[in-house]
DNA sequence: CGGTATCCATAGCGATACTG
DNA sequence: CAGTATCGCTATGGATACCG
């Protein structure tokens, strides 16, 4: 695996937040601990089996989620928050603020971070 | 020109920062205060012309930028930051923050807000 | 249940050339 | 000097089918 390079910090960040679903794993595997596959996928909804699979896998290789398996049949896969995970949150929710200040809720088809 | 619609909030947020070259133009309008589009091609060297008109386009029709065009022979233009541009320059800055933290500096191509 | 492989549609950005 | 138009490449993610 090549080592990614990136225009700058900001990039950099960028890079390993994005992705259609990744904050929405993120966010449900911070409030619940830990998330098996399937409770990822009924959560999202809209995710394809595909997707949630690469987007979880690349999340792990950015040391954000760690990866438990259970060596049983039929498998059972668990995702939890690393260290490094855990220390995005502050970063995830503030741009979340600044998205519910600025943007119409009218224009958003789930609220994340509801607070009044 | 159609109302956007985004998946949640942080998604709202990402797509409005998103975009190759775009923290690079709000840094540098942010220090500088007002620049011209011959300054920002040229402090940012490597965005081809035809983009760097198109991130400026979308972050004015986000409101992140207001545009002055002066009606000379040769014509003049210069951008500088809304006040929503401005409330945005601390979240950016956490982002960057996050990164240096978490990135190696060997693969950041440039830096953007070094501190020791 | 969870993961992989193949194929395809779409969006973002770049190169280039042309305009007032 | 600043902007627009056309074309092409590449990356992301979705549909589907198959595997342990």
């Amino acid at each position: 695996m090549e080592k990614a390079l990136y225009l700058n910090e900001f990039d950099a960040t960028l890079q390993i937040i994005q992705g259609k679903w990744k904050v929405l794993i993120l966010y449900e595997i911070h409030e619940s601990g830990c998330r098996r596959f399937g409770d990822l996928k009924q959560y999202i909804q809209d995710v394809s089996h595909k997707t949630l699979t690469r987007q979880l896998r690349e999340l792990e290789q950015d040391g954000l989620l760690s990866r438990k398996v259970y060596p049983e049949v039929p498998p059972k896969v668990e995702y939890s928050l690393t260290e490094r995970g855990r220390s995005l949150i502050p970063v995830l929710d503030l741009i979340c603020d600044w998205g519910l200040q600025n943007v119409p809720k009218t224009q958003l088809q789930r609220v994340l971070c509801e607070e009044d």
